[in-house]
DNA sequence: GCAAGGTC
């Protein structure tokens, strides 16, 4: 009997097979190539069983709509909310589905390992959907089981190998839940905003102009900082300035009055009276205080992602890759998890005598040995991944740039969390001039503790004068100064990450992402010390929906539909009932923001420019013949004017106009799209966004219109198939005279043959080459430079035989490096010509 | 081309 067991990941899959099979196992990789299966023999249910344990990598399947729903033109944004979906698989590349039914084919038993939240209980299901049939007894439930455990330590794991239970459909089916909404509406108000607002404004500068129930409150988050800093009214305020006046040493330092500062200023004034005649004050008090510096609980993803940001400057998902990086070389634990308490059997000892090795701190991992480690500090256990810790020792020279300085904050980190806490003393002294009371505070480090790892958390040293109770002590003087309340700052990516994490946005392994995206749309800029500034379409973005439906950016609004989901995780609710609800909840949102939109294009028009306002005329457009204009900021288009018409252009490179050439089909004059200085593709806007042939998709150019006769058309300038991808067809490239090049028509395929720089005119002839059947080239070679007998310079000649031409062959596979033996016979055309008669050419495309 | 959630 066979039992297969599924864990999340590959590591998890390993860590709990050791476990289970006392590390004695065989291992070998999936043919996906990312998972391995781990075998083993032991007992189950009292039978003897050879056990398989495997991985997914995440989920199996992810959800999108059917593909009728692809095309945006096509498709009403509104439709969205009830358009049928579809499961597909997550990534294709891992082929997980057909892995795991390779695995589980004629399997006894299958043991669900999947973490213990609700996206595992989930990932469970799309397990059993995947391998269900190809089980010995594909009917039979009774032998699927799920394992509850809550930490990868040897006795969680053989505690719930011992007490199997059953995968939570409800659990599973309120992440399903999550999927659709998010899916459903997130698209809908994304298509619609990206469509409404493009189609107006020239200078959005942005491709997409998206809405999520994560992304936008993430936005808020700054835009409400943004809110708070602009219209903030600084207030004046006073205050006592007292300098005080050692008697014994001279030395002066200021007090501070216990009253801080009034926004009264007569009634400071009346204090300043009062006292301005005073010579001395009383000391009434004098109180010293041992006080302690709390080291850090063990560190969680949230915290490392803050401080990285805060401290080491990274971003938050370059911190996440940064992470895995170490994860995946055996330097640190997992990263992602919420947990900041050790397991209890977490083996400390083991994890110092490793850092015992290092320049920098093995004497404070070796003191720590030597006894003087504390007990960590109990943080919270959510159940996910042991904290982040180091697994083994780097030094800096293993770990290049962002790895070693992560890795040294991890491990400093960790150390600190074992490390005494720092203790040090306060002395305060308190006077009084007449009824007035005034303090000064003195700091003193009686022990360093942890923050000898992290000298930016040391305490501050301050040194007050030595004064007893009762003592007189001069003034050196009493001022009255006036101050102003400060506005508060842009808000940090650290402070951001606080705010979603308290307000449930994202997840520990999301929040960077969320973050990464209002960057990325253009929504927010980051500024110095990692502050999001937001960019005028982030906040006109967010003082839309305000205007709106101020629900639509609140992060209560997450934790609302959380709270539905909830229903269905307890069972207390239908799926498809709160599924109904809510959708229509956000149908109905959507409704009426489409109706409202007008109240957030006012401040778009405030902000930006109309489409007819940007841009500078290009081409002339086939309907109209009037001049159209490009958009150049993001995504690059042209818009007519008079026809109301956009056109997508191809985003890398630019355009410029292609001679004043026109379409054959439809007028519209040609573009060239230059790539780089080597790469040019002639297009028509109105084929590039409709394709006129079958065989041409949107976005394809004139080298791969099947147009019979037009002189861009590959018809006109394939010299053969592609002899470095077998795809495509070469094409003389002359858009650019005096320099030629034969590029490739296959998208995908990166050849570039340079002709020789003598040339000056080059086109694709009616004749056929007789050795090899290839057209033959039309050439003019410049008069200085031409390679032919008494100086003629023109001649008909084929690129692959001609001695002078088939030269730049050579030199594109010397250049690239490749060791292909150049046949010409590979290029014979099925047709051979009879002796080099003229003959009208046609390229087939099965060339 | 769109969301958010897993993970490689």
């Amino acid at each position: 009997m066979i039992v297969l067991m599924i864990a999340e990941k590959p590591s998890l899959a390993q860590s709990i097979a050791k476990i289970l099979s006392n590390n004695d196992l065989q291992s070998r990789k999936g043919f996906n190539n990312a998972c391995s299966i781990h075998e083993w023999s032991g007992k189950f249910m009292n039978y003897q069983v050879r056990y398989k344990m495997t991985s997914v990598c995440g989920h199996v399947m992810s959800l999108d709509f059917v593909p009728k729903y692809n095309n945006w033109d096509k498709t009403d944004p509104s439709e969205l909310f009830s358009g049928e979906t579809l499961k597909k698989e997550a990534t294709p590349n891992l082929k997980m589905p057909a892995f795991l039914e390779k695995e589980a084919r004629g399997v006894d038993y299958l043991v669900l390992w999947l973490d213990c939240d609700r996206e595992g209980e989930n990932i469970c299901f799309e397990v059993i959907d995947s391998v269900k049939h190809v089980l010995a007894k594909p009917n039979d439930n009774r032998n699927i089981f799920r394992a509850h455990f809550s930490s990868i330590t040897e006795q969680d794991i053989k505690r719930a190998m011992n007490n199997l239970g059953k995968p939570n459909k409800n659990e599973s089916l309120s992440v399903d839940a999550r999927q659709e909404l998010d899916l459903r509406i997130g698209c809908a108000f994304t298509r619609y905003q990206t469509r409404f607002f493009q189609g107006k404004y020239g200078d959005l500068d942005c491709n997409l102009v998206s809405y999520g129930p994560c992304q936008t409150p993430t936005l808020s988050f700054c835009v409400d900082r943004m809110d708070k800093i602009k219209s903030f009214k600084p207030e004046t305020y006073w205050y006592l300035d007292v300098e005080l006046q050692h008697s014994k040493t001279g030395q002066s330092f200021n007090v501070k009055w216990s009253r801080n500062h009034l926004f009264d200023k007569d009634v400071v004034y009346m204090f300043y009276n009062d006292l301005k005649q005073s010579s001395s004050a009383l000391v009434t008090n004098v109180n010293l205080q041992e006080k302690t510096k709390q080291r850090p609980i063990a560190l969680n993803t949230v915290e490392m992602l803050r401080a990285a940001s805060a401290g080491l400057g990274m971003s938050p998902i370059h911190a996440m890759q940064i992470a895995e990086k170490l994860y995946t070389q055996g330097y640190i634990s997992y990263p992602r998890t919420e947990t900041t308490t050790y397991a209890a059997n977490f083996n400390f000892k083991e994890v110092l005598v490793q850092q015992t090795k290092s320049s920098s701190w093995g004497s404070i991992a070796q003191d720590l040995l030597n006894g003087n480690m504390v007990n960590p500090r109990k943080g919270v256990d959510q159940g996910d991944h042991p904290p982040i810790t180091p697994t083994s020792f780097a030094s800096p020279e293993q770990l290049p740039g962002d790895l070693w300085r992560l890795y040294e904050f991890i491990t400093k980190h960790f150390l600190a969390t074992v490390s005494r806490d720092c203790k040090y003393e306060e002395l305060t002294i308190t006077f009084k001039i007449k009824s007035e009371e005034f303090s000064c505070c003195g700091k003193n480090t009686i022990e360093n503790g942890w923050t000898e790892l992290m000298p930016w958390k040391q305490i501050d040293f301050k040194e007050i004068p030595n004064l007893k109770k009762g003592e007189s002590v001069q003034i050196g003087h009493i001022k009255v100064l006036e101050k102003q309340t400060n506005p508060p700052d842009y808000l940090t990516e650290s402070e951001l990450i606080g705010l979603m994490e308290k307000n449930g946005i994202g997840t520990d392994a999301s929040i960077p992402v969320h973050i990464n995206n209002i960057c990325e749309r253009n929504y927010v800029k980051l500024e110095r010390d990692r502050r999001l500034v937001p960019t005028n379409l982030g906040v006109v973005l967010v003082h839309g929906y305000q205007r709106i439906d101020p629900e639509l950016c609140l992060p209560k609004m997450r934790s609302q539909v959380e709270e539905q989901l909830n229903l269905i995780a307890l069972g207390k609710a239908n799926y498809r009932d709160v599924l109904k609800h809510t959708l229509r909840i956000f149908e109905q949102k959507f409704h009426f923001f489409v109706q409202n939109v007008s109240l957030m294009d006012s401040l778009f028009e405030d902000s930006f420019s109309s489409l007819s306002a940007t841009g500078k005329p290009m081409s002339r457009c086939g309907k109209c013949r009037r001049f159209m204009k490009l958009v150049l900021s993001k995504p690059q288009r042209l818009y007519c004017e008079y026809c109301k018409d956009t056109y997508n252009l191809p985003q890398n490179g630019t355009i410029k106009l292609y001679r004043e050439l026109k379409c054959p089909l439809d007028d519209f004059e040609l573009l060239i799209n230059s790539i780089n200085k080597n790469l040019n593709h002639p297009f028509c806007p109105y084929c590039f966004n409709n394709p006129p042939f079958d065989d041409m998709k949107k976005g394809d150019g004139c080298i791969n219109c099947s147009h019979p006769t037009c002189t861009h058309a590959f018809n006109s300038n394939a010299l053969s198939k592609c002899f470095e991808c077998q795809n495509g067809l070469l094409i003389l490239d002359s858009t650019t005279p005096p320099k030629f090049r034969v590029i490739c028509n296959n998208k995908l395929c990166k050849l570039i043959i340079i002709l020789p720089d003598t040339l000056i005119k080059a086109d694709v002839s009616d004749d056929l080459c007789e050795n090899c059947d290839a057209p033959m080239l039309n050439i003019v070679y410049h008069k200085d430079k031409t390679p032919l007998e008494n100086g003629q310079t023109s001649t008909t000649a084929c690129l692959f035989c001609d001695n002078n031409l088939k030269v730049s062959i050579e030199n594109y596979l010397k250049l690239a490096n490749k060791k292909i033996n150049f046949d010409r016979k590979k290029f014979t055309h099925k047709h051979k010509s009879a002796g080099g008669r003229r003959k009208k050419r046609v390229v087939h495309k099965n060339w």
